[in-house]
This record gives structure tokens, sequence and C-alpha cells, in this order.
RNA sequence: GGGUGCUUAGCUCAGUGGUAGAGCGUCUCGUUUACACCGAGAAUGUCGGGGGUUCGAAACCCUCAGCGCCCA
């Protein structure tokens, strides 16, 4: 195939969908499970089936995608599985919103008519994520795309089900559970938001006449289903209560003062209620010391067997209303509002989650969590970063007992069936019911299906190939906030189902991306970012270097559009660079010709290029993202386009740069791979252009050429560097224009040589004629450059220049005297050090008395 | 209340013992035959305060202050 050739302008959208379809059509994404290949697996968090693509998912997304891609090109047989899980509440929540927009319920329609409605709801308009993900470019086998609820997956929440309930891990339970009034279900503790709001701190008095005590409370509500009133045994105050009993006000029941160390002397009064039916802590009392446990609301937390006027009243209106009527009675002793304290919201919907007692399933977490904090402690999986490490133990560590039960109809239905004398009988896949049999009416967490995700995607509980070539998994790639809900739970399940070996080798951490201020996202703070929408006005390939370049391991990113602009810059960047290569004639055919054999400056791009190529490996394998793009960025937009294309220009110009079309054809080639994970899309379009081989997503990953290292030519490239700055800096200080041609002549040893015809291009110097006569020097240490500026030179530029330069070398030359003079850094310096300020001190010796000699010769003003 | 982290240029952040860095922004100059989504040059920091360790501290230790997050 013939180089074909690069439009002027770049435009991500012209070629991102053509060259997903590419990847798609070849299979490039599908790895084989007999392969001989390594295998290297990564399975996509689940994303929600209601959800879309937000900020947070495209760098997750990007960063999974860049290891996956890093890994194909060495070779590996590289699986990164997609899928969503079927998000019970939200989902339902969906559907239930179309339906009440015809005035009906799911009760209207019954609980299989409604399934079907969501199933169809799943197919039509679910799963809006899959398709931005393409956008993104994500290199993700879709064929083996999973869904929690897929048959499959649902033999295995059977399969665990049953296990984990014959092990006595699961069992069922009257509990405190949080509830939400408005979902009408039972949520696990990560469900639950905790935020501080503004309540109210109420101060009741108990009892009548000598035999009273106080009480204060954010929830003067639930006074209503008081079982006791506890104190801490210690406290003075009331040790002279303890046992006895107070008249409960407005239910006019006695109920006994107990003591419990639980309670916090210095907290409000030192006594509280206890609400044994609706606080967690409350119950643990109550249990304790056999307290009565009221129940006082009902599902939709109405106020509900009080036996009070407040039956009825919405637990707020409730709320109220017993406030007021106490005051009335005159025993609100103090009232304190607002009062800011922290309470629960319903992930899914914001309602004030209540606390309340209920029969549920549970999962016994405490020796299976031990295991996934163990795995964690004994290595066999890592965290990356370490520092992560004590936030996941400490959740570990002190997991509750694990509320699986959801009283919604769209889920897994808990495999439990109930028998006409109360039997239990759980079942497994495949296994029925004896008659007169009814099923739990209740699903399960969709969490407990996700927590399968490692090895139910890969075809447990069946011993298939994909589950034997690609578990465990290698990395798990997540932001940190999530660690609870996927790692923990995922540990937890798959040390358990798959006896004993973890679902991953490493847990990779990233943080969260906040906007441009540093501030959380949020829509009531309306400073969310759409990627969408950056994808359509800067290219996939820019949003996803941003979010790679801001990634530093286990921190959060600042975000804002115009990085975003920036990463488009430097996508436009490369295209002209490339662009401009391909003109000259750069080349990937033939064999590069040996390193000894090239000049200077291609030796130097090489070398810069094999450290280059080594860092990003190094930095992309231990997830330094952000590292790795920096690395990337300025290899590509300062060595390549800025010097190395600068200095190769002359050489393009005059027609001798066999060589170098090579070299900067094989610099284009080995940087377009190792930029490749990062910005599919233009590396792409740029490496078949220019290559014209057919892909690089399945092309080889570089090899760092430790041959290709020149110490003392990167020293000379540094000088010409050094040499061409400072002749800029003094034709900008002299106001002379960039396009201006000055006659000029080189001074300078002899090693310089074979860089001046370079020079001169870049800084438009012209060999000068017969006559030359330098109207002004630019030195810098042993070269001089002479130049004639066919007029008077800027003297007061040229002074002030000078004397600042002369300021610096006085200031370093100090500062490197004091340290050679301290006797204490003499004596316990290392000598390399010690050598390395000892050549400073005779640089800026030199230097203090060439600028010195420069300034004496400036003629007066 | 218990943990835990952060404080470095105008903004967002790198930088784990040897002369303070990046991106964006700012200022000046420039349509030189890849690129104005560009090039060249410039300015800008007692590295939160105080104390200590060390020949040497942005980095290690202590302490204070401010901000954040997680858990309760």
């Amino acid at each position: 195939m013939s180089p074909r050739e690069l439009p002027a302008a770049f435009n991500p959208a012209d070629i991102e969908a053509p060259l997903y379809d590419k990847w798609i059509n070849a299979g490039y994404f599908t790895p084989d499970a007999t392969s001989e290949k390594p295998p290297f697996t990564i399975v996509l968090p689940p994303p929600n089936v209601t959800g879309s693509l937000h900020i947070g998912h495209a760098l997750d997304h990007t960063l999974q995608d860049a290891l996956i891609r890093m890994k194909r090109m060495k070779g590996f047989a590289a699986l990164w599985l997609p899928g969503m899980d079927h998000a019970g509440i939200a989902t339902q929540n969906v559907v239930e919103k179309q339906l009440a927009s015809q005035g009906l319920s799911r009760h209207d329609l019954g609980r299989e008519e409604f399934v079907k409605k969501v199933w169809e709801w799943k197919e039509e308009s679910g799963g809006a994520i899959l398709g931005q993900m393409r956008r993104l470019g994500e290199s993700v086998d879709w064929s083996r795309e999973a869904f929690t609820m897929d048959a499959g997956l649902s033999r295995a929440v059977l399969t665990i089900f049953k296990k984990l309930y014959d092990a006595e891990l699961i069992y069922r339970a009257e509990r405190i559970i949080n509830w939400c009034p408005r979902c009408h279900t039972a949520l696990s503790d990560i469900e639950v938001e905790h935020r501080d709001i503004d309540g109210e701190f109420v101060t009741i008095r108990y009892g009548e006449g000598d035999n009273q005590i106080s009480i204060a409370t954010t929830r003067p509500e639930t006074m209503l289903g008081d079982g006791a009133v506890a104190v801490n045994p210690n406290d003075p105050r009331y040790k002279e209560m303890i046992g006895k009993e107070v008249l409960l006000p407005l239910v006019n029941r006695m109920i006994p003062i107990i003591a419990d160390e639980l309670v916090d002397p210095d907290f409000g009064t030192g006594a509280v209620k206890v609400t044994a039916a609706h606080d967690p802590n409350d119950f643990e009392m109550a249990r304790r010391h056999n307290v009565a446990i009221v129940k006082i609301m009902n599902e939709d937390a109405v106020m509900d067997g009080s036996g009070t006027e407040f039956d009825g009243m919405d637990r707020f209106v409730a709320r109220k209303a017993v406030v007021e009527k106490l005051r009335s009675m005159g025993r609100v002793v103090a009232e304190k509002r607002p009062y800011s304290h922290s309470v629960g919201h319903c992930s899914r919907c914001e309602t004030i989650v209540e606390p309340r007692l209920s029969l549920q399933w549970f999962v016994k977490v405490a020796p299976l969590a031990k295991a996934a904090g163990d795995a964690v402690r004994d290595g066999r999986v890592k965290i990356e970063p370490t520092s992560l490490a004590p936030r996941y133990f400490d959740w570990v560590d002190n997991m509750h007992d694990w509320c699986i039960s959801r009283q919604l109809w769209w889920g897994h239905r808990i495999p439990v069936w109930y028998g006409p004398n109360d039997e239990i009988l759980v079942l497994g896949p495949d296994e029925k019911a004896p008659a007169g049999y009814t099923q739990d009416p209740d699903v399960l967490d969709t969490w407990f299906s996700s927590a399968l995700w490692p090895f139910s995607t890969l075809g447990w509980p069946d011993k298939t190939a994909d589950l034997k070539k690609f578990y465990p998994t290698s990395v798990l790639v997540t932001g940190y906030d999530i660690l609870f809900f996927w790692v923990a739970r995922m540990m937890i399940f798959g040390l358990f189902a798959m006896d004993g070996i973890p679902p991953f080798h490493v847990i990779a951490l990233h943080g969260l991306v906040r906007d441009k201020f540093g501030k959380k996202m949020s829509k009531s703070r309306g400073n969310t970012i759409d990627p969408l929408e950056f994808m359509d006005k800067y290219g996939a390939d820019a949003v996803r270097f941003t979010l790679a370049r801001g990634a530093n391991p286990g921190t959060d990113q600042a975000l804002a559009e115009e990085w975003v602009g920036g990463s488009r810059n430097f996508a436009t960047k490369l295209w002209n660079a490339t662009r401009f290569a391909m003109i000259n004639g750069a080349t990937t055919e033939g064999a590069l010709p040996s390193f000894e054999s090239l000049n200077a400056i291609d030796r130097w791009i090489l070398s810069r290029l094999n450290e280059t190529v080594t860092q990003v490996d190094q930095l992309l394998e231990s997830f330094e993202f952000a590292r790795a793009s920096e690395l990337i960025y300025h290899f590509a937009w300062d060595d390549l386009c800025d010097w190395y294309l600068e200095l190769s220009k002359e050489a393009f110009a005059s027609g001798e740069a066999a060589d170098t079309k090579r070299v900067l054809g094989h610099v284009l080639d080995q940087l377009l791979r190792i930029l490749h994970p990062l910005m599919p899309f233009i590396t792409e379009e740029l490496w078949t252009t220019l290559t014209g081989g057919e892909s690089l997503v399945i092309a080889q990953w570089p090899q760092p050429n430790a041959l290709h290292r020149d110490v003392q030519g990167e020293k000379l490239i540094a000088q010409v560097q050094e040499i061409v700055t400072e002749v800029r800096r003094f034709r900008s200080d002299q106001g002379i224009k960039p396009s201006a041609k000055i006659p000029g002549r080189f001074v300078a040893p002899k090693d310089m040589a074979p860089f001046e015809s370079a020079m001169r291009f870049i800084l438009r110097i012209e060999t000068p004629e017969a006559g030359f006569a330098p109207s002004a020097n630019v030195e810098i240490g042993s070269v001089k450059v002479e130049l004639d500026l066919s007029g008077s030179v800027d003297v007061v530029a040229e002074r002030s220049r000078l004397t600042k330069d002369l300021a610096v070398a006085q200031k370093d030359r100090q500062t490197a005297e004091v340290k050679l003079g301290n006797a204490g850094f003499m004596a316990k310096a290392p000598e390399s050090v010690v050598v390395e300020i000892k050549e400073r001190l005779a640089k800026t010796d030199a230097d203090i008395e060439r600028i010195s000699a420069q300034l004496k010769a400036l003629p007066s003003q």
C-alpha cells in the first residue's frame, strides 16, 4: 500500500466513526480463549442500564482502554469485557414514572406484566451509554457483552445464593434497615448518603412531679414510639433514677429508665429516648434491656399505630405537630433551630431514609470480609496507590451485615420458597419447588449480582474456556469513591465462589473529576461537564488525553474546557508535524541506518525517543497515566517539533537527508505507537498513512533500544539549544523581527561546526560577505556569534540584558562558594555533589568574567 | 467525635534530601515555505505560619492555622 496524503486540516469527526467501525469489523477487540498468548483481562465495572456516559466514566474508561490497548500491542490475549447492571431501583423508577404519566401504577399491571414492560424499556431505551462508549473509542469486546439479568448471569446468582445459604452465610432476620418511603424498599448501607441538613434539636421533659427527666432529640415525632429513656450508668445526675419509670407524654404510657454505656453523658441532657423500631442504636439498646419495640409508622413514613391524634400525619408534619402540642403542655424545655446534623438520604431519589424494623434477608459478611481483607494484607491483591489501602481495610474490617432483599419487582427474585408449614427451601438453578410452596416476593440487591461480575461474565458456574483463560482478571480500574461498592463486594464473592482465588491481581484507583476550580461537580451547582459535548467540540482523543493527563493515581483532578482545547491543539500539532514530515519524505521503509553512522541530531532524537519509550512503558505499567502523558506530550512537542524538525529543516532544504528521512519516519512511527493507547483515533490515522500498515491496534509495542544512547551527543545538542535560545533572546531584545535575515559569523570550537548550517537556518543568519563588520556579539560559553545589525545596536537593551545575566551569575557563584566554604558540606556531602558544585563555580566564574568584559566594551550612552 | 488527606506561580496541579517545574492564563514581538488550534521572547513563587533534624529541607519530624474527604 502506498502512503496516502494527509488533508491539510485535521477534523476528528471525519475519522473517528469510520476508524471505530474498521476496528470492530476486523475483530481486533475479541481475544481467543484458546490462544497461546498470555491473558490480560479487565472487566468494565458495569455501568447502570439507565445511565449515560458522564465525565467520571470517561476518565475510568479512558484509563482502562489505555491499559488494554497497550497490553494488546504487547502481544497479550487482551480482554476488556463490557456490560451493564440492571440497576433495580433506578430502572424500576424509570418505568414506573412512564406508567404514572398514563395514570397507572405497577400494581395495575401486575408483577409479570410489569417486568415485561421493564424488559421492553431496556431493549428500546436502556444502555445509551454503550453507544457513547463507542464514541470514546473503547476497545471492549462487544461479542462478550454481558448484562446482570442475562440467563447465564442469573444462573450464577442462584448458584451463589444457595452456596452461601448452605454455608450459613445468608440468613433471614428482623432488623432495623434503611427504608426508603418513596421507593418502598430496603436499602443497603452504601445506598444511603449522609448529608448535613438544618434540622432541629428539641429538649422534652418526660415524667411528672418528682419523677422527671429531660431528653433531647432531633426527631421529636418518634417519641410516640419510645419504649424507654436511657442514661449512662456512670452519670451521677441520673444515678438515682435508673430503674424507675417515667410518664411518656402524649401517649400517657409509663416507660423505664435504663442505663447503657452507649449513652454519651455530654450529648444533650445526657438522657436519650429509646425508640427501638426506628433507630439502629436504640434497637440494640432495646434488645439488651428488653425494652418494648413499638412501630409507629407505615411504609410511607406516615404515622400509624401510635394510638394518638398524630396517626395519619406524614412524619414531618407530625414532627411539627408533636412539638407544638408538647410546647402547649409546657414540656418543651429547649429548642435549637436550625440544628445542623447528618441525615441519611436515599441515593436514588434523595428522600430522607427512615430506619425501620423489618424482616429481611442478610449476608453474614464477617468471615467473607475477613478473607477479602486478608487477600490484600498478604499481598495477593495489590491496591494502587498503596496509600488508599487503609481506606479499604477500614471498610472491610468494619462491614455490617448486608441487607440483600429489596421490595422491588425488577431484579433477581430471591430463590427462597416457603412451605405450608413455614418450611424454608432455597433452590439452585434448575430446581423446582414442591406444590404448595410460594416464592419470596422480594428481589436481590443489584449489587448481589454485580459482585459476581468478574466471573459470572466469563461463564461461571460453568467451567468455560473463558473462565479458565481470563480469570482471575488482571486489574480492576475504578474511582476510590466506589471502592466499597465494587471492590469489597467483588472480592468477597470472588474469593468465596472461586475457591479463594481473588477476582483481580491489582486494584488501580483513580480520583474524581472536578470542575476547573477543584469543586465537586453536581447538578445543583450547575458545574457538571458533559464529555459528549466536549467530544463533539474537540474530538474524543482530546477528551481522553486531557483526562489521562490529569490522572495522578488516587487523586482528584480538575477539568476545564480550555484544557481540552489544549489537548485538541496537541492533536493538531501532531497532525501537522506528521504532514510536514511526510511532505519532506519521512519514511518507515528500509532498515534504520546504524546508530553510529548517523549525524548528531539524528542520534540525539533517537536517544530521546529511547528514553521516552522506556519511561512511558514503566509509567503506564504502574498506572502513572498523568506522568506518561506529560512525557509523550513534551517529547512530541518540544523535542520532536520544536528542536528536531527545526534543526533538520536545513538538511531537508539542502536535499542531503536520506538518513534523516528514515530516522524521522522511525521516530514518528514509534511515537504514534506509544501514544496510541491514549489517543487511538488520530494516531491510527497518522500511522496508517505514514507507514501503510494495517492498524496500530495490532501493531507491536515499541521496545526500548539501549544502544540508542549518545551522552556526548546530547551534551552537544544541549549546547546548540543554548546558543539558539541566546541568539533568539538577543534578537528579541534588539527588536529584530524573526523573519529578518542578518549577516553573522560563528566563532566556535570545532565540535559545533557540524551544527552551524542548521543553526544559521533556524536563526536566519546569513553567511557574511567580504568586509563583514560585526556590530554586536552574542557569547555563550566558548561560543561567540558575531552579528552585523547594519545599524545602531540598542545599547540600553543590551546593557540591561547583560546586567541581568551578570546578577544571575553572581548569585549562582555566591551560592556555590558558600557551599564549598562550608566545612560540613565538604566533609559530608557525596563526592559527586561536591564535584558538581565545583563545576558550577568554575562556570559562573567564566560567565562573570565574560559578561563583565562585554559590559565594559559597550559604548557609553 | 474518629480517621485521613491537602496547603508550591493568577488558576489547576507535578515535584520524597543537592541552583523551584508543567499546562492554562498574562505581557511583548511575529502571517519565516508543517502548524496563529502557531512560532519566538518575557514576567511571576521568603514552596500556609512557627520550631526541629541535617553540611544541605518544598521534600523528613513536631506544632499551629486553614481547607477537603471518608466513617460515625
